[in-house]
DNA sequence: CAACATTGCTCAATCGATGAAGCAACAATT
DNA sequence: AATTGTTGCTTCATCGATTGAGCAATGTTG
């Protein structure tokens, strides 16, 4: 394997060598502005020639060196396990490429950390932006980011010294949490208040979502049980125990549940099935964010979807105009209908 | 926002100046090696103390233009929306990590001159290897990777030219038909060949795990029917209308069938529930690959589950020890008790 | 035909970090 | 006192691409 790889790496002088001409002269050639540094046809067909036959690539380093701009953009982002950052991820990589600019990422797994390590290592690489994606703490973030004389941004999880792009939360949840009461009612003939399972006490999202739901629970008069609001963290089996405990010290649990993120749900569902608490009783489910299968599983489970496509527009808007108006830029969640 | 960026970064020579003393001094204490290069300790506290206040990075790109090694490793990878991809990008990580090196990733998204183009553009940047993970044209990428003095390597799907680590497609395809096909048995008393759905019939690994399907059903002594062989692609939508054509034309379909991947998975469960083919008719369903949601769907699904750590780790051995005697490396997949 | 413009290139400095080579200053050895 | 060794730095060339400045060789104009 591998036994015909070259151990020199062919560079602009070899093909200065091998044309008769100036290293300065490839240069202008293959970086397109050969036009505006007067090079004839002939030069720029024979040097253009070479290098696809030296099978000639460029060295980034050498040539971002050189120039004012690295057009390389960066994003940290928590996880790859779920849709919502996988696709935001995808998305990402496609707007960031339709620009010219170069996207690299990486996942941080929550881990604060993690996250400034890696903004440190993405502005070595001299990123022009840095997208802190469901960041644990952004603002050091940008803090670092500043101080590195780079741009920041945050997405998902706001933060305060950047502009930050995140899903309207707040209203979100409430009309979620008011389509699962509603739901409730029609299908069990009662109100009851709901089960609120998933995220941590301390997250933004998690803070604003638990608004939304005090807020629906208020708008029909139903009042929300305390100690049925579980932000036990995103993981499925926090989610799992959580309902365990609570199952063991209440006895029945309520037939309605918001439940915080598919993270959360895929632990929810895993308990619903091991446990048999709620063998026929299938309660009513939301969940906030979305997952082709778990819209699948059946039973009544609606679903939000965030709107990445939405929120990444919000993004590339300030990165292409270089500046917004607002500091947090709220983009509406999409009810999926199961 | 932004407001207080600075214009200019700080570089080694900002420091030596601060620090009265010449880079050549600063750039031994920064990277590590001023023990070696007999700078005292107070000079090196000192200049780690004003690099620590004045929020020095390092510009990577320089430094990467004067060593020999970049320490930069790529991966392109077909798409984010699945498990399977998604855990092979994180354990990537964080195994280049450990490893000290850098890793950037990119989404090809099944596109040939995507995954082209891609892997120009790592080796811009001195990618030293390149893994290309279910890449249509693997050969071709380790050909740009050998003529710019990259090492290269295939992940998920195979290619000729540069060593390749792989699910063992056909032996974990045989036994999941087998296992269905036992299944299939035991519920409805009777046997029957499975349907088959998913894929491409020109890669790789449908090829090979067609042929498990077919090892199987002979295995048992049953006739797989030819008609019900659909590799329509791995899209959702390309399985239900390949679902859809399928039962228009030949009325019931088979209550077995094989599942060539959860993307695939996706469409036909949608179908399922569409369609209503299948009401009071469950099918059961062996799935290549897993995911924890469709795990959860109920009826009889049986997964398994592509060991990525595993791959991964024969991966990282040929990076670390340089080479491998296998051209392809195959990996048994886990099967999940569902 | 002199003066000037245009064409088609080359030269050389530069980006920031690195490290081999070298050089003072002082210490240790003969 | 002369030699050798050690410490603690600095100098400078270098990595490969870029670009302003400059320079011949032509072409054009009055």
């Amino acid at each position: 394997m591998n036994q015909d790889r070259q151990t020199k790496k062919t560079t602009i002088y070899d093909l200065a060598e091998l044309a008769g001409t100036s290293a300065s002269a490839v240069s202008a050639v293959l970086n397109g502005n050969w036009r505006k540094r007067r090079i004839s046809v002939q030069l720029a067909d024979k040097i253009t020639k070479i290098a696809e036959e030296q099978g000639y690539a460029l060295n980034m380093q050498a040539s971002l060196l050189r120039r004012d701009r690295s057009k390389i953009i960066g994003m940290i982002v928590p996880k790859y396990d779920n849709r919502y950052f996988g696709s935001i991820v995808e998305s990402f990589e496609n707007m960031a490429r339709e620009r010219g600019l170069f996207p690299i990422i990486t996942c941080t797994r929550r881990d604060p950390e993690l996250e400034v390590e890696a903004a440190r290592t993405m502005l070595s690489y001299q990123v022009e932006w840095l997208i802190s994606t469901g960041a644990t703490d952004p603002d050091r973030i940008t803090d670092i980011c500043n101080a590195a004389g780079a741009h920041s941004l945050n997405l998902d999880l706001p933060g305060a010294k950047a502009v930050s792009v995140i899903s309207d939360n707040f209203g979100g949840a409430r009309e979620l949490t008011r389509r699962v009461l509603l739901s409730y009612q029609r299908k069990f003939g009662s109100t009851s208040p709901l089960l609120f399972v998933g995220g941590r006490g301390s997250d933004h999202n998690t803070i604003e979502r638990v608004r939304g739901f005090r807020a629906a629970h208020e708008d029909l008069g139903i009042a929300v049980d305390e100690r049925h609001v579980l932000t036990c963290g995103y993981a499925p089996e926090k989610a799992e125990s959580s309902l365990a405990a609570l199952a063991a010290s209440e006895g029945e649990l309520p037939r309605g549940m918001f439940v915080n993120s598919t993270i959360s749900l895929e632990g929810v569902m895993r308990w619903i099935k091991t446990s048999h608490h709620y063998d026929n009783r299938t309660p009513v489910i939301g969940c906030f964010d979305w997952d082709p299968f778990a819209a699948l599983l059946g039973g009544d489970i609606e679903m939000v979807r965030q709107d990445v496509q939405g929120m990444l527009d919000a993004v590339f808007e300030i990165i292409d105009t270089g500046s917004s108006a607002n500091k947090v830029i709220q983009i509406a969640p999409v009810f999926m209908s199961a």
